[in-house]
Order: C-alpha cells, then sequence, then structure tokens
DNA sequence: CATCGTTTGTTGAACATTCATTCAGTATGG
DNA sequence: CCATACTGAATGAATGTTCAACAAACGATG
C-alpha cells in the first residue's frame, strides 16, 4: 500500500533538500511533486516526534512544520496513522540501506566487516539526537501496534543473521568458545542499548563513548581480531 | 509532591493483592484505604500502558480497569499526568529496590555481586511483558519529558556507579586492560538492549536465551572471573 | 501562440469524536 | 452527623477527518 512513497527516493530527497537550501517562500498552490511533498511532511512528521514525542504528535504540527494547510496530510496520506507508517517504513528502509553500504564498503575480512557495521551505527547520519528520538518515539508504541513491531525489526533478522554469520566466521578463525547466536544477540542488543542511552542524553554518554564502548565488547569478544586492548587512545 | 504515594508501599500492596485475591465484589462507597486506592490505579495503569500503549491510555481505560469510576483518578491524583508519573515512580522503586536487594543477598564477592545484578535484571517479578511494555512506553515519552526522563533513570547514575565500580575491581584483580567506564556502559547499555528486545518479543528472545547472552558477555569480559567458557548448558 | 477545459495539488473552515477535568450530589465509616 | 471517599453526568478543549472551493500545471484546440 505504501510502495508509491518509498521509491524514486533518492531524486525526491535531493529535490526536498534543494528547495530547502534555496528557503523558496513556497507561494500558493501546486509547487512540488508528490514525492517531495509525500518527504517533506515525514521530515516533519520525524521533526515533530523528536520535538513532542508520539502522544504530542498532531496533524496540525506536521502541516505546520512542513509550513502547509491542516488538510494536505490527509490528501498526501490517507489517515494520521498510514502517515506514521511511511515515516516508520522511510527510516527502517534508510537505516538498511546504510548498514548494507558499510558492509559492502568493508571489503571481505570479517572482522573489518563486523567493525564496521559496528561503527555505522553510529554515524552522524543516522545517529543523531533527531532520528534517536523518533525511533523510541515508534519503539515505545510498538508492543500495541503489529505493524510498528513489524517494521521496528528494521534492525531486523536480515540484520543479525548478518551479525550471526559474522561470529560463526570469526569462532572458527579464532578459535572461540562461544555461541554465534548468542554472542550475535548480546551484540545487537548492545549496539540497541547504546542508541537508547544516547536518545536518553544523559551528559556521560555520547557518539564517542558510545562507539568506544562497542569496540570494548568487540575487543573483549574476539581478542585474536581486534587485539588492540584498551590502550589509552585506540582510534 | 509523590511523597505521599511512595511510603507504606509493602503494607498497601499487600493490601491490595489480597483484595484481589479474595475478589470482593467492591460494591460502593468507601471501601479501601487512600494507599491501596492509589496502587490499584497505579496498576491498572501499567496494565493499560502494556496493552494499549502510551497514547492510547486513556483515564478512563485506568478507572475501568480497576473497576471504579470515571472521576476517580482526578480524585487521588491530580491528573493525568500526576497518574503517569506516579506509576513511573513506582516502577523506578520497585527496580531499585529490587537490584539493591539483589547486591545485598550475594555477599561480598565482586564477581558474585556482578552476576547477581545481571541475573536480577531478567527475574520474573520485574522483567516480564507487562512491565516492559510500561517501561518502554514511558521511555518512548522520555525525551520530550524532563520529568520522565529524570525517572528513567531508574537504572539511574547510581546503578551505573556500582557497575563501574564492580568493573574496577574485577580489573585489578584479574589484571584486565579495559577502562572500567567503558566497559560499564557496555554492560549496561546490553542489559537495557536485551530488555528493549524481549518486549519487542521476536520469538527468538526468552528471558533465558537474554540471560544466556548477558551472561556469555561477562564471560567474555571477565574470562578470568567467569571461566565457564559457554559448555554445552551454563546454567 | 492564446485560450480554454481538465486534472491535480492545496486550502481552510466545518464537523464529529474523543477525552481530561469538574463538580454537585451520594454513600459510607467513624 | 460529619468528614471523607466516591460517582457519573456535564463541560469544554483538542484533534483527526471531510469537503467544497480555489489555484496552478498541463494538454488540446483553434
Amino acid at each position: 500500500m505504501l510502495e508509491t512513497i518509498t521509491p524514486m527516493k533518492a531524486e525526491a530527497r535531493d529535490a526536498l533538500l534543494e528547495s530547502t537550501r534555496k528557503n523558496e517562500p513556497e507561494k500558493r498552490g501546486r509547487k512540488a511533486s508528490k514525492e517531495v511533498r509525500q518527504l517533506q511532511l515525514i521530515e516533519a512528521t520525524i521533526d515533530s516526534l523528536a520535538k513532542r514525542g508520539y502522544s504530542e504528535t498532531t496533524m496540525a504540527d506536521v502541516a505546520d512544520g512542513a509550513g502547509l494547510s491542516r488538510g494536505i496530510v490527509n490528501f498526501h496520506f490517507e489517515s494520521k496513522e498510514k502517515l506514521l507508517v511511511a515515516t516508520l517504513q522511510y527510516m527502517a528502509d534508510e537505516y538498511a540501506a546504510h548498514w548494507r553500504a558499510a558492509l559492502t564498503k568493508a571489503g571481505d575480512d570479517p572482522a573489518r566487516q563486523l567493525q564496521a557495521l559496528v561503527a555505522a551505527d553510529f554515524d552522524r547520519s543516522i545517529c543523531n539526537k533527531r532520528k534517536l528520538a523518533a525511533w523510541c518515539a515508534f519503539w515505545g508504541e510498538a508492543k500495541s501496534r503489529p505493524t510498528y513491531q513489524a517494521l521496528c525489526g528494521a534492525r531486523d533478522a536480515a540484520y543479525q543473521n548478518v551479525f550471526i554469520d559474522l561470529c560463526a566466521t570469526l569462532k572458527q578463525s579464532g578459535g572461540y568458545a562461544f555461541e554465534p547466536q548468542v554472542m550475535a544477540l548480546a551484540l545487537c542488543a548492545l549496539l540497541e542499548g547504546l542508541w537508547l542511552r544516547l536518545m536518553m542524553g544523559t551528559e556521560d554518554t555520547t557518539r564517542e563513548t558510545a562507539l568506544q564502548s562497542a569496540n570494548e565488547f568487540l575487543s573483549a569478544a574476539f581478542p585474536r581480531h581486534y587485539p588492540w586492548a584498551s590502550g589509552p587512545k585506540t582510534a
């Protein structure tokens, strides 16, 4: 049902960025393509989720945030519910694309791949207050909404399976004793937990310290592959 | 403001449990002490949060869930907001009391203490679908509500400091190389992440597998203290 | 190229619903 | 009989949705 939204992401996003860069007054009447409008509204939704939280995010907020009129959301999306699902879908797609790209770029060495995946989780592009807050807003509602629950597995089975495979490979080459599935679960949980803490915004946790903790975990779990055992500054 | 609620927890809770055990028809008029009523409403709030989620939890839900009339919540608590804060406060207190008790019961050995803390996190009494869902509901709103944010640090500074101290102690006695703060952050994040996954309810993650993952982490990070290196079945 | 009609995006006010809160009244225990 | 717990209907505010009117792009036609 939402298949009409996710495609042409790149082009629409570029157009959106361009228009906001130019800061066009956006007069009246028709001005942008359907895809751009939808992205614009989705971005405004993320803004609102981050600023006001899920329960306080209203259609008016989104419309105002996008600088458009009140009825516009029900035109591009049928309902508030569908807007939110589309937003979550958008973030999930973005997240998946991001870690897949990082994995590809890491080459063939499993140890490098694993480290790249972990590092990718803390890239500015996806790991920032705004996005984290939006994710957490959806997490908070996921239990009682099957649709959200399914999509919140953006860090989904596929993602976790990559970790399981990598753990299994490293176990062989390093002669470790752990169970790959168990270790992979720990890793995934650690990453999510760090996200959660980042989002909560306790001062002592920053993107850097979070990544440092994750790397500490890697070197503890795979000492033969990450032997930089916590020297003063382990980049 | 809420100091009137948290005290006398034990007695009031017993009374509540007793009354629900007896399943009294709860006719009309005055029937129970103030504290019992408040606890009853808080429990109903947790139920609703777990079942309907934060954004769909209404005063009517809570009142109905408690089998009382509509206006009752505004009588015992001043507003919906205060009811929710009291509920979160209640869960935070319960959580803190739980891990403190586990810590005390673990004796003097740091390694045992750490293991006890980890295990305590997965006790049925606090780690069940209902409570996890309620926690996550609050997490989802925490970013935009300072009051929640403060209380959601139930796993607060004190909690994390205990982990830091234990990590430091074990580091000395085991000759590890990690930074205690970094490792403690990883541990806390792992526990929260596992909670999050448990709440999401993916089938492959149960309380047992979660605990197993946490223990795997312990034995990876502190191999000299937890040398049961992943034998077939490590209880 | 100008004009006109059609399609499509957009607006903002009206509407219906949901929900927290209030409060006057009732019942109960002491 | 008084203080206190409790009720439930009334109220008003907030909000998602609808829709009739409007405006811009587009295409066809002269």
